[in-house]
DNA sequence: AAAATACAACCGTATATGCGCATATAAGGA
DNA sequence: TCCTTATATGCGCATATACGGTTGTATTTT
């Protein structure tokens, strides 16, 4: 039940919903997520990480990068009912419409990513 | 975005899930809900009202009751995605199945359900 | 009209959550 | 080893949420 809860809450917040929409997409490193939704480095890794704990996420460790994808397989049986959940409800949505393209556009990033032009 | 959110919220609560999981069975009044969970008035009525708002829940007013139910007809298209996923998330729960156990037997609740015997 | 009843709204308090800042960890390269 | 880079985490603050107790409101009963 615990559990069940948490998988609630962790869907229960808009960045969330925001990065598990880019996720749906593709694997992305926390610099991508914190640069397409222009969101701070701590808020990015923070709310990655309640995802995974939430077990919607699997980690993949490259060299310095950490690569968050949704775990398609280890997931629970209810997890299916709740992505399409979330895609249905994302349908048409302006912001996350936004977020995709963004995230397109930001294909190159590399490291670097998350320093300011000085 | 908003709505999506508070419909997530409405379910990451372990008392909102299994008032949920009571009008799956049956349309219930506030005291009924109350007294099979054994929680206090006002903690069913809140929760109940949040699971409204949410967009889950109609309510039918008789006489002096509020009765609460799954409102299968006006919900969001996402929403039974949602509704099964709590069905799965729940299937083989021992509190929510002792819940419903709780509620058969209280089927004849009537009026001054809420008094304690004095 | 008065009392009882079912429910909702308000209030104060305890806890949970989100965020940024600063710092820690971990991996790679000079 | 020391430095840089990508990510994670501890801390403090502001806000959100849950809860119980009380009060308010509407409806039924007497």
């Amino acid at each position: 039940m615990r559990d069940v809860v948490k998988a609630f809450k962790a869907l229960s917040d808009k960045t969330r919903l925001r990065i598990l929409n880019l996720l749906l997409e593709k694997e992305c490193c926390v610099c991508e997520v914190m640069q397409t939704l222009g969101i701070s480095q701590t808020s990015a890794s923070r709310n990655l990480s309640a995802l995974y704990d939430a077990g919607f996420l699997k980690l993949r460790k490259n060299g310095l990068w950490s690569l968050y994808s949704v775990d398609q397989e280890g997931m629970k049986e209810y997890f299916p009912d709740l992505i399409n959940a979330v895609r249905k409800a994302l349908e048409g949505n302006e912001v996350v419409a936004m977020d995709r393209e963004h995230l397109k556009k930001a294909e190159r990033i590399g490291p670097g990513c998350a320093r300011q032009p000085s």
